[in-house]
DNA sequence: CTGATACCTGGAGCGCGCTCCAGGTCAAGC
DNA sequence: GCTTGACCTGGAGCGCGCTCCAGGTATCAG
């Protein structure tokens, strides 16, 4: 049950400090504590959640459907939504991931010409 | 040697008008023929250089770093230095291609958690 | 010859995801 | 008590990669 700072969190995450900002201003991040003299305290389950934005975040998903899902999770009824969301998003990954490496294959190729020349 | 109109390259490369007219103006494509008329005229190496261009772009290559590779292309002594760049972005693919698996685990492993819920 | 359609140019505008700024407040160390 | 540095707010600004627009020209079907 650890507290952490802004400034900590942004180390941890790696996300800077505007960003954490930004993220709570668009519904991302919700129910931030406070001190008393009104400084953002981030729990352990703030830091699981940031953990799950990168995650969606760093996989492409567009932050119009990151608030869709935080809205969701707002929500206890909604798992079958969130598993939706999710399988929908991983069918994205699975798509860029194949996509890639078909791109590489074809990168390799080009490189291969030119070694040959 | 065919010869194809603007519609058709848009048509066949998936990239739309202004973007091809973008391309140019940004100095990734150089050299495109013209008709009497003054109309864009593409050849199939024109179609070949907009595959790379395809292949770059997609797998995240920045605009600049694309314009560079350009450039590169356009003096014949620089086969050395076109396989370095490609050799650094294929290293960039691939780390992407980690990045996405390893981000696709832990949402297969959240889908995993609400389904058992 | 006449439309209709595809294309031309230069430049402005846009959506995304932050990032920066000004002008202030709180808190820990001396 | 004072300094220093981390943090606060609301709002403007930015870089990227296109995308759209106005106003005009070429080309082709009938």
């Amino acid at each position: 049950m650890s507290r952490y700072t802004p400034g900590e969190v942004a180390q941890r995450t790696g996300l800077s400090l505007d960003t954490l900002r930004y993220y709570e201003r668009i519904g991302l991040l919700d129910g931030i504590d406070r001190t008393p003299g009104g400084r953002r305290e981030y729990s352990d389950d703030d830091l699981g959640w940031l953990e799950i934005l990168r995650c969606l975040r760093e996989t492409g998903m567009p932050i119009q459907r990151m608030r869709r899902f935080a809205e969701l999770c707002r929500d206890d009824d909604t798992i079958a939504e969130r598993i939706a969301l999710l399988e929908q998003h991983d069918q994205s990954v699975r798509e860029q991931i194949a996509m890639l490496q078909a791109q590489r294959a074809h990168l390799r190729r080009k490189i291969d010409y030119y070694r040959a020349l």
